[in-house]
DNA sequence: ACCTGAACACCGTTCAAGT
DNA sequence: ACCTGAACACCGTTCAAGT
């Protein structure tokens, strides 16, 4: 037998849901792919050699576009971030911020185990700066100090993290099957407290959307509060009540001479 | 202070970090193990055979307390919230709160990659059992519905997992060195907007202790609203203002008979 | 009853060699 | 210039066999 015919045999037979053959992979590409293979396999199936092969390529050849399996996971993190950058409409701050937090959140739950490929990453890339600055925009029309805003940004992009982490455990969870059961785990032996039990059934029943639109709420709520104490006309005398256990000092927070490293 | 509850450390072992020789393996040992690993090692480092090394046994032993690493993984996450379940001091409602997410915080700071070790696992064990009934308490004292609790420790469990997972995320970086460069990239290239590069500067070289203060006061700002709502007289005619949109339905959340699952 | 040795089916990464 | 083949140093997990 002739092995050139051999060869084409070959080529023609293994293009099944795959790349036509050798176009040259480029960088974008393989971040594409990469998501793609999120979506199939989840993070931790998520290999070098299953992403080359779902590329048409083995898998040192992506070496030629990422010094390491981690810096492809910063660019898929950026990428995940891309539905967030839309032009915000306008409206009040406050219901501006609501609108981008529940973007984000879906960017995060729109491919499998997106929130921990997001957590890890300190993201530099351009949807991540393109998001924090429309978040200070909002902010500095809103007529927080600049001080503040990066303060407000990160406390709100952790709280939608941590939700939407806890969000995709419980997912992967139910899709194996394991859900029902850790939740009676969870659930069971509470029989000592009607108030416990109540709270853990309304909690874990409940829908994981409105369960987030209740936490941001509770931070615009906080933030409002800030803006109306810092626009305020100044208090009269001792106005300043010990109501509070003094969560932040008192005005806006400025850069401490000292940047704490712990273990 | 925190106060630690130490005391569980064994008395018996600690020699040069190793056991001595065949004692019976039991599966107390083998978490302890995994988190002095965890500590030595991070997360990515800890793997069965190392664990076994340090155990002064092979890595198949582990088989007989684990079925999987994964749920070697719950017992580590459930021994790391140990700390947190020791009596709450009597006072506010809010303060016992605030002081229950430092002691959270601390207790995930505590061993290299805690919040990651955490954060996946819908933990069951008996301190995330008890740190849950300390939390109820609280918030019935407070006098917050059964149906509201649940909500609550959610959203606030949820941002202090995500503030640690980037506390610890860039301590990672921070000791790689890589930290420095990434902080400068972030900054970088914003000479358009004085506000984007004071937010920055301000949020990056800010103690994490004190951004988490203001991330938690946040929240407390909002629950202490809530509570002054549900227990005001009610209210005359039109003073449903619409200030704010709507972020939960007014009373205390029930279950609801929609998932709504955008894209 | 408890543990080991050896094996299975994988990993991320490197690098000389091919085309 | 771009990619492969082969190798290195590992993984989690299984299981017959040892003691």
């Amino acid at each position: 037998m002739v092995t050139v015919a051999a060869g084409v045999d070959n080529i023609e037979k293994t293009t099944a849901g795959k790349r036509e053959h050798a176009a040259l992979l480029r960088r974008a590409d393989v971040v594409e792919g990469a998501i793609a293979l999120l979506d199939a396999e989840g993070l931790d199936g998520l290999t070098t050699r299953k992403l080359g092969a779902s590329l048409d390529v083995r898998g040192p050849a992506l070496y030629r576009h990422f010094p390491s399996k981690e810096a492809l996971l910063d660019a898929m993190a950026d990428r995940l971030l891309e539905s967030v950058v839309a032009p915000v409409p306008d409206g009040p701050w406050d219901e501006q911020l609501m609108f981008l937090a529940r973007r984000l959140r879906a960017a995060l739950l729109a491919h499998r185990d997106g929130a921990r490929v997001v957590a890890g990453t300190y993201v530099a890339g351009p949807n991540t700066r393109l998001l924090e600055d429309a978040l200070f925009r909002i902010l500095e029309a809103a007529g927080f100090p600049a001080e503040q805003a990066g303060w407000v940004t990160l406390t709100c992009g952790h709280y939608v993290l941590g939700h939407t982490i806890e969000e995709q455990a419980q997912a992967r969870l139910s899709a194996t099957g394991a859900w029902t059961e850790r939740k009676h785990d969870l659930v069971r032996g509470r029989a000592e407290s009607e108030y416990a039990r109540t709270a853990l059934t309304s909690a874990f029943d409940a829908d994981p959307g409105e369960r987030f639109e209740f936490g941001v709420g509770l931070l615009l709520d906080g933030l409002r509060r800030r803006l109306l104490d810092s626009t305020a006309p100044p208090p009269a005398a001792d106005a300043r009540t010990a109501d509070a256990p003094a969560p932040a000092r008192d005005g806006a927070p400025g850069a401490c001479d000292d940047g704490g490293d712990g273990t």
